[in-house]
DNA sequence: TTATATTTGTCCGTATGTATA
DNA sequence: CTATACATACGGACAAATATA
C-alpha cells in the first residue's frame, strides 16, 4: 500500500481563529499598527477559551503579523506576513507552472553561489564538496541512489559563499525539489545516462571553483542547471545569465 | 523626535522554549518523524507551564517544523522548517554582517530580474516602471520621500520577468531592505546628491529593459546595487555577476 | 508623581476526545 | 474491550508591565 500523506485537518480551534485574524489583516481590516482586540474580547466574540486565543496569537507572532507587548496589547506588525517567504507547499506536485518559476528562481541563486564560491571558497569547503563528489561517483558505479549526495554537493557550494542567507535561501529551494532529482537517480536514469551526465555536470563544477575560475564556475552551474531543468521540461532560452562575447554564442548549446 | 524602533525583547517563555526545539531540529537531535517529549515532560523540562509549552509547540506547526495529532504526540515534519524562508528579523538593526549577506543575495536576484525584465516585459509593465520613475523624478525635484517609488520601480521590474516566485522574493527582499532607503531619500541624501544619483541608475536601467537590452539591464541593475551597497558600506569586490569580455574590464568602476 | 484599572504573561486544576498497547 | 497515555480545551487565579486619570 502506497504512502498516504495525512491530511491536515483544519478542525483546531486556534487554527481557524489565527487564520481568520490573518485575514482580517491580509483584507486591511486590522491595519498595520492597529491594535488586537484582547485576549478576552476576542475569546468571548470566538466562543472560545483564553488559551485558545493565545496559542493562535502565538502563530501570529511566528509567522511575523503581530507583535505584543505585555499590559499593553497585541498590534499588527508594520509590514505583516513579510518577514518569512513561502513558496507554493507543493512546488513538485500538481502545478508545473509553479515550478518552472520556482525552477528559475533556483538557477538565478545556483549559478550565482558557484562564482562566489570559486573566490571565496576553503579548503574544509572543497574538503566537503569532494566527499560529495565520491559518494555520488560511488551511487553512478553502483546505479545506486545518489539523490543526497547531490543535494549535500549544492549545499557545499552555498556555503562556500560564506553567506549563511545564501547557503539556507539555496538549501530551502533544494528541498523545495529534492523529489525531482529522483528521475536523475533511478533505475532509467542511470540506464538513459542521466546520472553520469548529471555527475559530469558537478565534476565542472568543482574544478573550476577549485581553480579559483569564477566566470567558469557559474558556466559550468548554468549548463547543469539548464540540463536538469530540460530534464523536467522547462523552457531555458532566457537563460543567459552573462554578457555573452559574441564569438561564444555558438559555442553554447 | 526621530522614530525609534522598539525593540524585540526575546523575554517570551513561550519563544525561548520554541527556539531551543528549533536548534534541536536543526542539529539533528530530533531527526525527521521523531516524537517530541510530551507536553508534561516538556513542562517539567524546561521548569514552565503546559500553557507555555503548548504556544511554543503553536509556533513550531505554524513554521512548519512539526505536526501534531491528538492521543498520540507531536511529530517532527519531514522537511522541518523547509516550508517557509525566514531571514534574521532584524535586517535593518543592529546586526550589519547579517545585513551584507542579505544585501548581497539582493543583489544576485535583482541583477538577474532586470535581464528577464528586459526580455520579457510587456507594454503594461513599462507602463508600470514609467509611473514609478516619473514619482521618483517628482520626488528628486521636490527634495521629497521617494522610497515607496523606489521600492515600487523594483517590483515592477520583477514583474516584468512573468514569475511570480522571483516577484514575490524581489517583493520579499525590498521590504526587507525598506528602511535602508531612508539615507538616500532623507535631506541629507538630497543635499549630498545620492537621491538623483540613485535616479541616475533606475533611468538606464529602465531604458536598457525597454531596449530589450538583457547584458545592459544586467549591467546597470548591477552598477545601481553596487552604489547602493556602498552606501550601506558593504564590500563589493566580488560581485562581478558576469563573465566580462577583456576590454570591458578597464570601462567598469 | 501617585494611584488605579487594563492587558498580557504565567501557572494550576480539570474534563474530554483520541490513539495506542 | 479495557486501560493508559496524550493532545485538546476550558476556567480560574495571580504576577508583571502598561496605560490612564
Amino acid at each position: 500500500m502506497p504512502q498516504i500523506a495525512r491530511l491536515t485537518r483544519p478542525s483546531q480551534l486556534s487554527e481557524t481563529v489565527s487564520k481568520t485574524i490573518e485575514q482580517w489583516i491580509a483584507d486591511g481590516v486590522l491595519a498595520p499598527g492597529v491594535k488586537l482586540p484582547t485576549e478576552k474580547t476576542l475569546s468571548a466574540e470566538f466562543g472560545v477559551s483564553r488559551a485558545v486565543v493565545r496559542e493562535a496569537i502565538s502563530r501570529l507572532k511566528a509567522e511575523g503579523y503581530v507583535a505584543s507587548r505585555q499590559g499593553a496589547g497585541a498590534f499588527v506588525e508594520a509590514r505583516p506576513g513579510q518577514a518569512s517567504f513561502r513558496l507554493a507547499d507543493d512546488v513538485d506536485a500538481a502545478d508545473p507552472a509553479a515550478m518552472v518559476h520556482v525552477f528559475e528562481l533556483r538557477y538565478i541563486v545556483e549559478t550565482a553561489a558557484a562564482a562566489l564560491a570559486a573566490r571565496r571558497h576553503s579548503a574544509p569547503d572543497l574538503a566537503r564538496m569532494r566527499e560529495a563528489l565520491q559518494r555520488m561517483d560511488q551511487a553512478v558505479a553502483a546505479c545506486a541512489d545518489g539523490a543526497q549526495a547531490d543535494d549535500d554537493f549544492h549545499v557545499a557550494i552555498a556555503a562556500a559563499t560564506g553567506n549563511p542567507a545564501l547557503q539556507r535561501f539555496i538549501r530551502f529551494m533544494g528541498h523545495q525539489f529534492f523529489d525531482s532529482r529522483v528521475p536523475t537517480w533511478s533505475a532509467q536514469g542511470h540506464a538513459a545516462g542521466r546520472a553520469a551526465a548529471a555527475q559530469a555536470g558537478h565534476q565542472r563544477m568543482f574544478e573550476a571553483i577549485a581553480a579559483g575560475d569564477a566566470a567558469g564556475a557559474r558556466e559550468a552551474a548554468r549548463q547543469h542547471m539548464v540540463e536538469a531543468a530540460r530534464r523536467l521540461g522547462i523552457d531555458t532560452k532566457d537563460w543567459d545569465p552573462a554578457p555573452q562575447a559574441p564569438w561564444e554564442e555558438e559555442a553554447l548549446p
